[in-house]
DNA sequence: TGTACATCAGTGAACGCGCGTTCACTGATGTAC
DNA sequence: TGTACATCAGTGAACGCGCGTTCACTGATGTAC
């Protein structure tokens, strides 16, 4: 829809793009409210018609961020087929797709310091997402003798860190210099490791 | 030394310290060279005698934080001491400890986007700390069988991104809400899980 | 011990700049008749 | 189909502010004799 001239269209979507654009190339707080509007075609003072500020801009992005993560897990998930175990493994790579595909997404969501509590929508949407993870952790540990299970919460946990340790310093500029392995599979074998480790797989596999 | 009046004694580090303790508080992006130059009390253009820029002086944080870290993992990581298993987990207990008591470091040296090859001098104390953690994986892996044994350095990256991964989600603010478990019991079980999952503790302690 | 002088760390005024935010406005779009 | 009017998204000028950076300077400290 080419719309042009003196009114956007859509200016509020374009402002979320182009605040998603500048947070994946400079970080969450590396980006103006004022750059934001010019890479979105607009004054600076149009923003205000659709945002209270540059934090709501940031919630915005992240809430969508939330939106989109959990649908994925979700998919990946799908509903624990064809195993728990598949399921899981799946759920991880997700989570690793997710952070490559919507980098920008991805940093307002973990490093923007926007609390999740900001706002129900949000709140809504991260509880949402993390509860994908958890009901696979759950649904896994099943397979495990209770009386030597953890808790869901904690696996989900554990993986969950991982993950996003993976994702922060090895799939990135790296701070700890170049990534010795592709961040894919150091996420796989860090998790059939730790799965091996559940007696969730054989050992000698 | 209450050195006071026109020379300050040691302002170089007195900037440090309070860019460390600005970064702390607000992050890496969250704190201005005046800001700084205030908090120790001084003109800003009193900065440019000791630092070449807002950059430079982040990066001398940095580097006496990976000095500080390096230390601190040999220390704990004892030479092996009394054995690789407990010497391996103490390394581990070590990162935990260090984001915690150095927050103002931690954040310069792993979110502040400074790239380690800024100077040859920050290369090397990176070098350094990821040596130890590499050597105690090395040490550790000479337990279990060769033909299932995989590489220290990817080991070292497991450990390191699960530490890293608990310290960002779970050791602050906490974008995933609260966390469900204290981050030491988190780090601890979790390392548990896959050091079992590598064979080396029994599967049924 | 005292005096003259060199050194150099920190001052304070100045600059140009881009920021966030406000405001009365303008002009495109949609609707009623 | 045409006309009059209401709506409201985006403009552009204005503001005060704090930033980074420069510069000639000042005054405390150290040293030579």
């Amino acid at each position: 829809m080419p719309k042009r001239g003196y009114h956007h269209g859509n200016l509020r979507q374009a402002l979320v793009d182009a605040a998603l654009e500048l947070i994946a190339e400079r970080g969450p707080m590396g980006f103006t409210l004022s750059e934001a509007a010019k890479l979105a075609g607009v004054t600076p003072a149009a923003v205000y018609r659709h945002f209270d500020g540059r934090e709501a801009l940031i919630a915005e992005a992240a809430l969508q961020g939330y939106a989109i993560f959990a649908d994925l897990m979700e998919f990946a998930y799908d509903d624990g087929r064809p195993t728990a175990l598949a399921a899981f493994e799946a759920t991880g790579r997700a989570y690793l797709a997710f952070a490559r595909k919507y980098p920008g997404h991805y940093v307002a969501m973990f490093e923007s310091g926007i609390p999740v509590n900001a706002s129900a929508d949000l709140a809504r949407a991260a509880e949402r997402s993390r509860g994908v993870l958890e009901r696979a952790a759950m649904e896994l540990a099943r397979h495990i003798p209770p009386e030597k299970r953890p808790p869901a919460a904690m696996v989900s946990a554990h993986v969950w860190a991982l993950s996003h340790g993976v994702v922060e310093l090895f799939a990135r500029g790296a701070p700890g210099g170049r990534a010795p392995y592709p961040p894919e599979d150091l996420l796989e074998t860090g998790v059939g490791i730790y799965l091996r480790g559940l007696g969730l797989i054989p050992p000698d596999t």
